[in-house]
DNA sequence: GGGGCCGGTCAGGAATTTCCCGATTTGTGC
DNA sequence: GCACAAATCGGGAAATTCCTGACCGGCCCC
């Protein structure tokens, strides 16, 4: 019985590259390709595949808010994030989403085989890179123990600071989140009171520094 | 003939998955592969491959310079830069260290295949994205004052800009350069129009690459 | 089960800023 | 002198932000 799997990745040269790998894989068939969180989500809900490899920093919507997402809605659906960085506090955001497994972009691809494999069977995989840590360190929502000097972010502000951060502007984001631009109004403004900036500059930094968004447009 | 190629970045899941889509290639054959510049500038001395695939950014020694000793060493060599980035910045230094092509990392594989063969013809290949200038608007010109190969902003512009990047509204930049707040106005618009970017977050990323102003708050 | 709290949603209206026109002045190059 | 870009500023309409208040549904806690 082989596995399902769609690739979320915002390079399609790496979403082929994968794909192209996988492909040779006997038991591991890719059914789907999402370029970025919002596709992603969309096209699990369609698909229904086993595994969503997903990388962390996507446009539109961050890979750790497209895990939460979907699990929320299929929490059969294994989510295996794939990172350029090593950082505690992404590994610990996308365990807390709901990923079943973590890897690092420079992972062999034997590892990525063997982590799909792996989180099928309804297990967890961390890259041996990053580990030194147990799921059990952030699986559970203990608040006490907050990685970030930062005041916690709800999921729906992490979602409007995104795409603030990507230029969209109130109306743009209320459009594409079906809100009243009132309530992103409300959102934008309860971030600023969080974070205790007061423009979009700081907060396009700061969503940089989180991994929220790019530099490149 | 079969081209040879040489292909550097730092992932190693991007690597393995380009070097699997062109063994699948009949015309291309794969015969090394570097984690950083440094190996890539290594391993073109030993190989001599036909072409280097190029990250742009990687640890050690970045793509740009890495090109640059390449084709110091062994003009024949062609490399084709690839890149998350569709800055004219980027772009302009990579043909200045002596690329032949430029493709961005979320192109299709066809693109990258056809760039390949066509530089394997001694001829040059630039993204459609990022096209609408030529290779010459790069290759010799001036370099001398600019850094940067953006719509050249004034001087007032730029310092607008960075304090458009630093969080500062339009009153407050009036007053630090004893302006009317109309002018700041009027600059901010001129930047908006030159750089096509239309919210305060596109400026400030912008902002950032060029060195106008830093991540940290 | 009542009370408190938080996240999420939205509205009204005032305050502020942006946006789109135009205008003047100065310097630079041809 | 002439053309042109840079720099400066204004008027007025349009849009956005800011402030305050409000409602609902969970959730926790005693």
């Amino acid at each position: 019985m082989s596995v399902h799997i769609v690739i979320a990745d915002d390079h399609k040269l790496m979403r082929e590259g994968l794909s192209s790998l996988l492909g040779q894989q006997g038991d591991i068939v890719v059914i789907g390709q999402a370029n970025n969180g919002r596709e992603a989500v969309q096209l699990t809900e369609r698909l229904d595949p086993d595994v969503v490899v997903m990388d962390v920093s996507m446009p539109d919507l961050n890979g750790i808010d497209a895990t939460r997402h979907i699990i929320s809605r299929r929490p059969r659906t294994k989510v295996i994030a794939l990172s350029m960085h090593s950082d505690r506090q992404f590994v610990a955001e996308m365990f807390r989403a709901g990923a079943s497994g973590y890897l690092l972009k420079d992972s062999a691809f034997e590892e990525l085989a063997s982590a799909i494999r792996t989180v099928a069977k309804n297990e967890t995989y961390i890259a041996p890179k990053i580990s030194g840590f147990s799921v059990e360190d952030y699986s559970n929502t203990n608040a006490g123990s907050e990685l970030s000097a930062f005041p916690r972010l709800s999921h729906r502000e992490r979602e409007v600071l995104q795409m603030i951060a990507e230029g969209k502007g109130t109306k743009e984001i209320a459009a594409d989140l079906h809100l009243s631009a009132k309530t992103v109004e409300t959102h934008r403004q309860h971030l600023m009171d969080k974070l205790d900036m007061y423009s979009v500059a700081e907060l396009t930094k700061f969503a940089i520094r989180e991994g929220l968004t790019t530099l490149d447009h």
